[in-house]
Order: C-alpha cells, then structure tokens, then sequence
DNA sequence: TAAAAATACTCCATAGGTATTTTAT
DNA sequence: ATAAAATACCTATGGAGTATTTTTA
C-alpha cells in the first residue's frame, strides 16, 4: 500500500465518482479504478458500492475515510513541522550563561529570541561556572554556553568557542567606602581590601582573572568570602564584608549600598560563545545569529 | 511522496546504517539511498547526517521519525478497522422493536449480542410501533427492526422483511376476573369486556389485529382504553379497567392481579424482521443471525 | 585501508494512458 | 439509450538491481 492509494480513496470517496475523482486526480479514469481495486484487494475489504448510477462508501469504506483523511493531514503536518525545524525555525535549546552577564545580556537576549524566534523554545539557566559550562555542553544539558574563555590548559577541539567581546572591569565598593569617592580605582588601593569572590574550586573563570590580576600588580588578594551567585557578591559587599571586582556588565545589578567604579588600566576579559562543533542545528545556528547581532549594538 | 519513503526513513532512522537498512528492507543498499535522498529533496530537509563511519538523525529528521512512526501505525490501525468492520465484528446498529417482544425477546437478544458480537455496539429502541419501525428504517434511524407484518397496502419494496416465528395469543384478565377460572378464552367470551388496546392511529400493527380478530367472531369489540406501552396495558388490566388481548411472549410481563389465558382457536400473529433491502453492513448481517439463532431456540 | 555511502548504468515491473466493453438505470 | 465503471492492452516512467567509485575515520 502507497500514499497514492489513500490519496485516491480519499477523491473518490468525496467526489462519489470515478470520473470527477480522475479529473480532480489530473489522471484517466481506468487507472484510478485500477488503484481502488488494488486497494480493495489489499485490505480484503469493499470499501465502495458501486453502480453505474452511482458510488457509495461502504461502513468499512466510511470508517477508512475518517482515518485515511486524519493520516494525509498528518503526512502534511509531519513536512512542515520538518521543514520548519530545518530552517531553524522551530526547536528548542538550553542555553547557559556565566554569572556576570546573566543580569545585562541574559534578559535582552531572552527578548530578542522570543521576537525573533518566536517557535524556538529557549531555556535559560543563568550563574554558571564556566567549567560546569563546558562539560553540560559535552553532556548535552545545553546547548550553547555564553562563558568565560576556558583556558589553555585542556583541549577543547570538540567546541566552537568564538569571542563575542571584551569586557573592562568595574571595582564594587560599599557606598560609604573611602575609595567610593575616587573617579577610579586602581589594582594597588585593593591591597589591603578583603576581596569577596566567586567560589569555583577551580571552575570559576572569573575566581582565576581576578586571582591573576592582583597577582600582576604583585599582591596576593585577601579572600574575605567565596560565594556562588554574583548577586550575592555584589550584596555582600553592600553588607560591608568587602570588596569585589566584577566585568563591566555587572553594573545592571544595582544594590543599595554599593558603587560601582572603574578598575584603572586596560585589563579586559573575554565574553565567548561556545557549542558542541558537531552540533549542526538550525536552530542553533539562528540563535547564535541573534545573538551576535544582540551583542553588536 | 510515497508511503515507501516513509517506511525506507524509518529503517534507516532505526538502524543507524544504510546497509543494515536495505537488509532489513529486503532490498539492495543504493536504492535505498536514491530513495532518502529523493525524500530529502523533496522536503527540502537534510533528515541524516552521513559519513562514512556513521549514520545520525539531524534535530529535523529526529522529530520526523516521532510522526513517521505514529503515521505507519495509523495506516496499519486503519487497514485493521477497515477489515473489521468489514466482517462485520465492529460496527453500530440501532435495533427497533414492537413492543410485544420487548420484554422477552429482546434481553435475550441483547445478551447474545454483547457475547458474540462484542465490537458491535447495538442501541435498542423498545414499544416502537410497526408504522414507526418502517419510517424509522427508511429514515436510518433504525437499522433493523423488530415489527409485526405492515400490512399490504402500501409497498414494501425498499424493506427487506422476513417472518421470524408466529406467536399465539393469549387474553390478559384480572386475577378475580370471571374467565381466569377458565382453561382457555374463547374470543366470543370477551364480547361484552371493555378491552385495553394500543393507541395506533392506524400505525399500531396489534391494534389491527385485536380489531381483526374480533371482527371474524362477529362483534365489534367496546374499546375502554388506548394505551401507548406494554406495560402500561398489563398495568390497566390488573386495575380492572378492562382485559386485553396480547402475543404470547408479553407472558413475560408477570403484573401482580394479572393472569394470562390462551386465546381459543389457531389465530397467530407473526413477528416479522425487517431492514433496509440496500443495507449491505456486515455488522448487520452478523445481528441478524445472532438474531435468528437466538428465535430458532 | 577498510567500511560504508554515493554514483553510474541497466532492467523490468507497474502506474498510467487509450480504446473498448459491460452494466445498470 | 446513456452514463459510468470495468476490462484489455499498450507505453514509459522510475524503482530496484549490479558494478564501481568516492569518502572519511
């Protein structure tokens, strides 16, 4: 049994006539009444009465109709819905991000997604260390990573990794501080400061930059607290319990209590957008293209 | 597109492998890869990413095996209706009947049905009256139609009807009724009752047949109520508001105050079954031997 | 280099066409 | 008598086979 049968069934039951079946079939008649047999003779089943007056289903012939309309509907559905997901159109990702951009890009982002790519579903899920980034990538749980570059050290050849831009770093200081008062701040007035940082037991990217900065301006920070959540770290330091520096982008976090000031010198870290290479979806590929226009404004 | 595109994706889907595919298939491998690649085409959709070392869905093939199978289930599930209605084992009938075998024939009837034709759904229609059974079938309301012979008058051609038995009839009296200590009842006994009959207007076939039968003893019988059901007859006998003359099988029909004498002579009355004579469903023809094995008992 | 998909070509089964007959009203 | 489906027969498209090449891990 072919599509075709069911195709012409389905004229022949609903013009009640070979002929008009035929013509609305754009083929001859004899043929048409050739597949209908063919049909008939593969299900075991009349599925038309016949006359030369007229034809009329059969109960088989009318129940068959009911399912053969519901199957051709569905074979059309099935196309679509396949060509909407190849032309990305349709799917669904997860999308990870790193904890400084999950309160600027992250919401913008989600914005211009849903206008944009209003069939794909995304799913967000925001404070990620960029560690846990990369291996959620390899195990699948997302599917795009906006991260921290990972570091030389390991080989990252199953990723795409692309940087999306630069990002200065800003010193976040209770508001009644004494550096509060500065147009800047610089690495060396942070001396003396408990530094509040993100804890990552060697996944936080984040925990290493400014682990490194402070030791290229050639003092070893003192760690006050570790926390997870960047909103944490930033209410902490309304709290008094220290300082911190963050990426640019941490601004649109405003808490009471605290300032946010530049970090004198030209130190930048890299925002980067990494997937799987062999992750060749659609879907995918529109979102990265929203997103880099997101990011170039 | 074709059936066979369909069925050719899924094994391929499923086996990850051309070869393996076109094995399972019964078929050489480079047909089978003409055949995907024309399904591809014609959807516009890469559905499998190849290589040489391997087979995978691509995210638009992945959700078009989820409908390609539910699509080959359902022509499958349709072909297996099909054939069951086909034979008569699946089906819907609406089943009329006089209201003289409603209380002994038809729970009988009903019971033999639901054993031997469990996938056919029968809806019965008690207390109809002939003239009503015959519309009713020609309307499609009923499909079959459990009647007493509609007379001669008019043409019966489009009906199919055939006598199932005849019964005799028997007089319902009042248990203190002069005539119950009788044996049997002869017809010139009732001459001076009021009888209870059916309400017909001409459609009651009983009705006829009472008037009949008193008319060839020579009398005109003194009707004292028309009722419109069985029941309600027996009911009005045990009132003492008359006696009545009714088929055996309303013997059925036990009313506390009520006895039931035979009718003296040979006068019968037949049950007659009728249905449309164009009325080709198997299921029908599966109910109307179940129906007339059940009367041959 | 080896396994597997793609390509090249050949063949024949059958879908579909034309001409005609049968059938039922 | 006529409309319409069935039958008979023919044609040619294209599905499937065999042999071979290409690809990539």
């Amino acid at each position: 049994m072919e599509l075709r049968h069911l195709r012409y069934f389905q004229a022949v039951a609903e013009e009640r006539h070979f002929g008009r079946a035929a013509d609305r079939l754009h083929m001859a008649q004899p043929p048409l009444s050739q597949q209908i047999r063919q049909l008939e003779a593969e299900l075991g089943v009349t599925l038309f009465e016949r006359t030369t007056r007229r034809v009329d289903l059969t109960p088989a012939g009318e129940a068959y109709l009911v399912r053969v309309r519901a199957i051709l509907r569905a074979v059309d559905a099935a196309s679509e819905e396949a060509q909407r997901i190849g032309a990305g159109l349709e799917g669904r990702l997860e999308l990870g991000c790193v904890g400084s951009a999950t309160y600027s890009l992250l919401p913008a982002l989600a914005r211009s997604l849903r206008e944009q790519l209003p069939g794909v579903e995304v799913a967000f899920q925001g404070e990620m260390l960029t560690g846990d980034q990369v291996a959620a990538l390899r195990a699948g749980t997302i599917d795009l990573a906006l991260m921290r570059p990972p570091g030389e050290s390991a080989d990252f050849a199953d990723l795409a990794i692309s940087t999306l831009r630069q990002e200065r770093f800003l010193v976040v200081l209770p508001a009644a501080h004494r550096l509060a008062a500065a147009a800047e701040v610089s690495l060396g007035d942070l001396r003396d400061e408990d530094l509040i940082v993100h804890a990552g037991h060697g996944r936080s990217a984040m925990y290493s930059a400014v682990l490194g900065l402070c030791r290229s301006a050639g003092f070893e920070p003192r760690v006050g607290h570790e926390v997870a959540e960047t909103s944490t770290l930033v209410t902490f330091v309304a709290g008094g319990l220290g300082v911190a520096i963050v990426p640019e982008p941490v601004a649109a976090l405003v808490v009471e209590g605290t300032v946010y000031r530049p970090l004198a010198g030209e130190a930048r870290i890299d925002l980067v957008l990494a997937t799987r290479a062999d992750d060749d979806s659609a879907a995918l590929r529109r979102a990265v293209e929203v997103l880099r226009s997101q990011v170039a404004q």
